[in-house]
DNA sequence: CCTACCGATCGGTAGG
DNA sequence: CCTACCGATCGGTAGG
């Protein structure tokens, strides 16, 4: 891990606990035993730190959207494998996920800008799949923005469950997700 | 509304908008079109207005739940009931509820304790009554802690549906919500 | 990676 | 409710 690395994943876990404006470069610094000074030489400023946070995972959730709208399946098998997505990059990047939820509002106007489109294209992609699902009767007809809502505001705010209760594991996490968040629409 | 409550309802506009943190009591004077001086004539200080914001809320979420565990009906019509209870603080008291979800942590010890004593209870009465639900047959057998992280994070972030589509009919919101939640776990 | 430092802004107070 | 002000802290830079 480069030190620009380390100090991304050290802000990251920072800005969880505080939030982004909260958390000072001297905390940075003092959490990798530096001075803020020497953060510097390798980012160029709070602002660089927030975008490699939010924008890297917002990638992510960007490609594995596409890689399910490009499946040959039903549209409840897609949303399986949004759930699956979901849960996947919560295990690995919770921490990112605090910052893209809390603090995107932060970013600075062409990193904004570039995150909401993000967003929206995922949502409107998320949307499309659950309407297919109601014309083709694998979905219960109740209104598209209320099951998309119900879904992803789960799926958004897994990062806080997996924080507290880690311990339970991904797969029963992925089994009991799925059905509690599936069976109730089908 | 007294000075001090315009205070507290603007602040609230305003954290909603940009995170307790981000806003300065400048900044909040001037949305009032004074000093920011002239605050600490109504209020002893930032955190005071925060934590009346937050504090507030939570109270009422604590006597409506109370007063649905008094109830005596099914865990299913409790459950109902606690969504109905959301959706009607939801419309209320939308940008207080953005402080208690993404400002809590910047209370002070004492409020602090208090809020997070308050939630805990609140969670554990709405985990008590989805293990009823289960045991009395009503509600599926699956891990009580995914139904109810499910549901309450949907109802956790009903302010910011509500605040984005709040033109939906909030009748409209109550019965398709109350199904998409309900008929999953039923 | 450090010491030394800068201008801006913060929450808050004194005194009227 | 205001003017005037304070000490603390902020993000960031110069120069080594």
């Amino acid at each position: 891990m480069s030190r620009k690395e380390e100090i991304i994943t050290t802000a990251a876990r920072l800005f969880n606990e505080k939030g982004y404006k909260a958390v000072s470069m001297r905390d940075i610094a003092t959490a990798m035993d530096i001075k803020a000074a020497s953060l510097y030489n390798h980012i160029n400023g709070k602002q660089e730190i927030l975008s490699e946070i939010i924008l890297k995972v917002a990638e992510e959730f960007t490609k594995g959207m596409t890689n399910v709208v490009a499946e040959n399946s039903s549209a409840i098998k897609k949303v399986e494998k949004v759930i699956e997505l979901h849960i996947d990059i919560t295990v690995n990047h919770s921490d990112a996920l605090a910052a893209l939820n809390n603090d995107w509002m932060h970013l600075e106007e062409t990193d904004l800008k570039a995150f909401v489109k993000m967003r929206e294209d995922y949502e409107e992609n998320f949307r499309r799949i659950i309407k297919q699902g109601i014309e083709a009767g694998e979905i219960k007809p109740y209104h598209p923005e209320v099951i998309l809502f119900s879904i992803l505001s789960t799926l958004r705010t897994l990062y806080l469950w997996y924080q507290k209760r880690g311990k339970l594991d991904v797969n029963i996490l992925k089994k009991d997700m799925v059905s509690v968040l599936i069976k109730g629409i089908v």
